[in-house]
DNA sequence: TGAACAATTGAAGAGTTGTTCAAATGTTTG
DNA sequence: CAAACATTTGAACAACTCTTCAATTGTTCA
């Protein structure tokens, strides 16, 4: 294909190849849904926020909602979401139940973006 | 409970102590909020999907919504916010403009999130 | 100059998201 | 068992997002 690239071809031509050597180069049609569901999850302060608070200590709903100085029914919420995205995880203790982060990718994740942020300005 | 009467403390302070434990461990609310709102730009298949077309090759604005098979308008505007948030750059050249990524930290990001993916099933 | 083309912009509408409120579930303890 | 408590859940609503469409800007070249 690159060869077809540096030969006289007619324009219309090429152009159709580009188009097909971008997509045949770049992730799955689903791989990037996926992705772009996955950071979805990270794009909300709140969540975000909850992610960070758990990095320091595994907490129970009602601690969460303290710090974050929100209603347990939101955080709740959230932390639903975040479950579903296999970013934290719970575990019942007697009436209340004790989060944790799921996965030791999360930090990364959120440290990447960190980074990203302090070299850009 | 038993434990917090062993070490004799009221629980409504150790409760405060806990909460401003966290608060003070974490990242800074602007940090936070800064960080969610570049996940949030992240956080479209769409946007995602045009960031690694342009890993693979710098486009312009026509190419990239041909190979999206989107409105040459949609991709703009989505280009306009992967702008805003310093993830690409666009030179022009003659009536057309070049897209091209703006920070080799946008990558890193995106890998980051695909190895979460690889690993999370 | 003006026709053709590439890209940007603004307004509009459908769809999605996050919080609130009220009700429900499930657990402990007197 | 009933009361107290922690958490979850569903419905509702305001706020936001993404695409479309039409109009506009800015460039080339005949």
């Amino acid at each position: 294909m690159a060869k077809r690239d540096e030969l006289n071809l007619d324009s219309d031509f090429k152009e159709e190849k580009l188009t097909d050597f971008v997509r045949r180069k770049i992730a799955s049609e689903e791989k990037i849904y996926d992705l772009a569901e996955l950071f979805k999850v990270f794009g909300d302060s709140t969540r975000t926020k909850i992610l960070c608070c758990l990095e320091v200590k595994d907490l129970y709903v009602g601690e969460l909602a303290e710090v974050l100085n929100m209603s347990v029914s939101a955080v709740s919420h959230q932390l639903r979401v975040l479950k579903n995205a296999k970013l934290v995880r719970g575990v019942k203790e007697g009436k209340e139940v004790k989060y944790s982060l799921d996965d030791n990718h999360v930090m990364m994740i959120i440290s990447c973006g960190l980074t990203h942020l302090a070299e850009r300005d």
